[in-house]
DNA sequence: GATGAAAATGTAATCGATTACATCCGGCGA
DNA sequence: TCGCCGGATGTAATCGATTACATTTTCATC
C-alpha cells in the first residue's frame, strides 16, 4: 500500500538482513567489519560470506548519525576554472580520498549566496574539516565559519591574524628572487604587473619586488607598477599601455605577478613587433602549464601546486582525528625560479650586471 | 566521565531542544521548518525565534537516514585539472548547488582503484544520482555503477549502448563542419591530428573529417592522419612529424582533434620558421580559454561548456526528483566554430574555393 | 571437575530527524 | 445539545548502524 510520494530507492540490504543470514547478531556483523581480530575465525568467514552474498554495504547516513562522523571535507576554491587551483585540488583529493574522505568542492566563483549556503552547510555538521583556498574567512549573513567548530586549514593564500594552520609558500622571498635573477641580468629598468591590490598574495609579491630593488640600491619608479587582476586580459592591457609609452622610456624587463597576466603581456607586445626576451625580458609567477607551452616559454616561480595541497589535507587530517594536534601554524614549501626563454640580459648591458648603469 | 577517544564535536543544538524552548513538540518544529503553512502563525513565530536563538540546523545524516536521500550527486571527471572539464563543471555546480544538492567530485586521474572507490560509495547509497563526463561507465572488481539503481546522466563524451540521457554535442557534424571551413578556404591537403583511438570523440571527430573530405571529392590520404593522445605533447611531435616532411609534401592545412595538441603543434612548427597561417592553417576543437591567448588565435570549434554541464545536472535533477522521467536519451547541444587568426587561404590559391584543382 | 579470567557474542540504547497516526479543540448544522 | 468535521498539535515508530554493557562460552589451572 506504500504509495511512493518521491522516488524512492528500493530494498537496501541492512545489516540486520546480514545478521539473519550468517545466525549470529547485529553487533557482530558490525564487529566483523570494523574490526576483524575480535571475531572468532569461523564466525567472520560466515559473516564475511553473508556480506558477500547480499552485497550488503553500510548505510553510511546510519553510521554519521551514530558516530557524529561524515567523512567530508569541504574545499573552498576561488575559481574551479582556474588551472592553478586545478593542480591543488588534484594534490587534496589525492591525499583526502586515499584517506577515505570524501570532498565536496566550494566553487566561490558566482554568486556571493553560494558562500553563505557553504557556511550554512558545514555549520550544519555536513562536514568534518574544511580547507580554505581563498584567502578569506568564509561568511554567511548570519554565521561565520569558525562557529562551526570544525578543524580548519587554510592553502595557498594566507588568511592573516588567524591560528589555524596554513601552508603557503614565501611569496616575498621568491618574488624578490624572481626579481633578483633579472637584475642578475643586468636590468635596472624593471616593471611590476601587479594583482588586485586588495590581495594578500599581490601584497607580498609587490613587497618582494620592492624589496629586490632596495637591495640591488634601484629606486623604485611607481610609474613602472601597472594594474591588473591576475586576468589574461589586464595583460594584455598593461602590454598595451607599455607600447605606448616612448621606446625609450620602456623598462627591460617585467615581472608579473602572475603567469596568466605574463603570458597576455607577452602576446601583446610581441605581436605589436617587440622582441621577448631581446626587447623585454618577462618572468612569471606560478608555473601554470601554459607557461612552457607559449612562445617563448615563461621564466617564471613555480609553485608546489600538488604539494600544497596535499600537505594542507595531511594537516587537516591530522586536525580532525587527533584533535587539537601539534598546530604547525605557518608550513611553507619551496618554491623555484624555472629559466626559459623569456629572461636574457638587456640589450645595451655587456651581459654582466653593471648595477650602477642607473646612476647615469 | 566521557572519555573522547577520537576528536568529538561537542554540542549541537537539536530539534528536541528548539521544541523544549518553543514550548511546542519536536513534531511542530519540524513541521514549522518544512511547511511553514500548515502550523498556525502564533505557533511559527514562536518556533522560528526558537529556531534563531539556539542556532539551530538540522542534522542531515539524520535526515537523510530518514527520508532516505543525500541530496549529493557524484560528478566522474577525467581530469579535474583540464581546463574543459573545469568549465563543464561550472555549469554542473551552478545548477545543482541551486538546486541544494551537494557534489562530490570523482577525479579518475590517477589510480584506478579511485574509481573503484567511488562506485562504492554510490553502491552504498551515498550519492542520489551520477554525472558521467568520463566516457565510460564506472566500474568496481565486484560491482557495476548501474548496480546502485540510482539515475545516471552522461556528458561530454558519450557513452554507447546505454539507456540513460546523455547530453552531448554534434562531434560529426561539427568536425565536419571544420574541416568544411579548411575546404571553402582552398585547401585540398588537409592533415588530421588525431586523439586516442579507442576515445569515442577522437572516433566521432575523425568520422566528421572524412565526411567532409568524400563530400568535397578530395582522396583521404592516410599518410596526413597524425597520431595523438590530446596532450600538448603529442601536438609538439605531430609538429616535428609535419617539419620532417619534404616540404612539397605538406598539407597546406590541418584539423586537430582538439585545442591542445593544435596549440602544441603551433608553437612547435612556428617557431621552425613555418608561417601560421600563411604555410599551415589549422583548426581546433574545444575551445578553450588559451585557444583565445595563443600566438596565433586558434580558430576552433567552441563547444559549449557551460551548458553541457548544466544541461546535464538539470536533467539528473529530473531524474532524481520525479522517479523516470520522460527520457530524453539524447540531447544535442550546439557547438560553433569560431573563426580566428589560424586559418587562411592557402598561399598558391586565389582565395577562393577552387574545389576541382585538386583533379589537376 | 571446579573455578575464574578472558574471549566471543548478544541485547538494547542511542544518534536526530521525519511523519503516520492519535488526540484535542472549536465551530457549525440539525 | 449532540455529533461531526477539520485544523493544529502531540506521541511514538522509524530510518540503520555503533557500542556500552550483559551474558555466554572457552579454556588454562589447580
Amino acid at each position: 500500500m506504500a504509495k511512493r510520494t518521491r522516488a524512492t530507492r528500493p530494498k537496501a540490504v541492512k545489516i540486520s538482513d546480514v545478521a539473519r543470514l550468517a545466525g549470529v547478531s547485529v553487533a557482530t556483523v558490525s564487529r566483523t567489519l570494523a574490526r576483524p581480530d575480535v571475531v572468532i575465525e569461523e564466525t567472520r568467514t560466515r559473516v564475511l560470506a553473508a556480506v558477500r552474498d547480499t552485497g550488503y554495504t553500510p548505510n553510511i547516513s546510519a553510521r554519521n548519525l551514530r558516530v557524529r562522523k561524515t567523512m567530508v571535507v569541504l574545499v573552498a576554491v576561488p575559481d574551479i576554472a582556474n588551472p592553478f587551483f586545478a593542480e591543488v585540488l588534484q594534490g587534496i583529493d589525492d591525499t583526502l580520498s586515499a584517506a577515505g574522505y570524501g570532498l565536496i568542492i566550494a566553487n566561490l566563483a558566482g554568486p556571493p549566496e553560494k558562500e553563505a549556503r557553504y557556511v550554512d552547510l558545514v555549520c550544519a555538521g555536513q562536514a568534518d574539516g574544511v580547507l580554505l583556498l581563498c584567502g578569506h574567512m568564509m561568511r554567511s549573513p548570519n554565521r561565520d565559519l569558525r562557529d562551526a567548530r570544525v578543524p580548519l586549514v587554510a592553502a595557498c593564500e594566507y588568511i592573516p591574524h588567524e591560528t589555524f594552520p596554513q601552508v603557503t609558500i614565501d611569496n616575498v622571498g621568491t618574488a624578490r628572487e624572481a626579481v633578483g635573477h633579472l637584475i642578475q641580468l643586468g636590468h635596472t629598468s624593471i616593471a611590476y604587473l601587479s594583482g588586485p591590490k586588495s590581495n594578500i598574495l599581490e601584497q607580498q609579491r609587490l613587497e618582494g619586488y620592492r624589496q629586490a630593488l632596495r637591495e640591488a640600491g634601484i629606486a623604485a619608479d611607481t610609474g613602472l607598477i601597472l594594474p591588473g587582476d591576475f586576468t589574461f586580459r589586464t595583460g594584455v592591457e598593461a602590454g598595451r599601455a607599455l607600447l605606448a609609452l616612448e621606446p625609450a622610456a620602456r623598462p627591460t624587463a617585467l615581472f608579473a605577478a602572475n603567469d596568466e597576466m605574463a603570458i597576455g603581456l607577452i602576446k601583446t607586445v610581441h605581436t605589436a613587433g617587440l622582441q621577448i626576451p631581446d626587447d623585454l625580458s618577462v618572468v612569471g609567477f606560478d608555473g601554470i602549464a601554459y607557461a612552457d607551452y607559449c612562445e617563448p616559454t615563461l621564466t617564471t616561480i613555480v609553485q608546489p601546486r600538488r604539494s600544497l595541497g596535499a600537505t594542507a589535507a595531511a594537516e587537516l587530517i591530522a586536525l580532525m582525528t587527533t584533535g587539537t594536534a601539534e598546530l604547525r601554524k605557518d608550513i611553507k614549501l619551496p618554491a623555484k625560479l624555472m629559466l626559459r626563454d623569456s629572461t636574457r640580459p638587456p640589450r645595451k648591458s655587456a651581459g654582466h650586471s653593471f648595477r650602477d648603469l642607473r646612476s647615469g
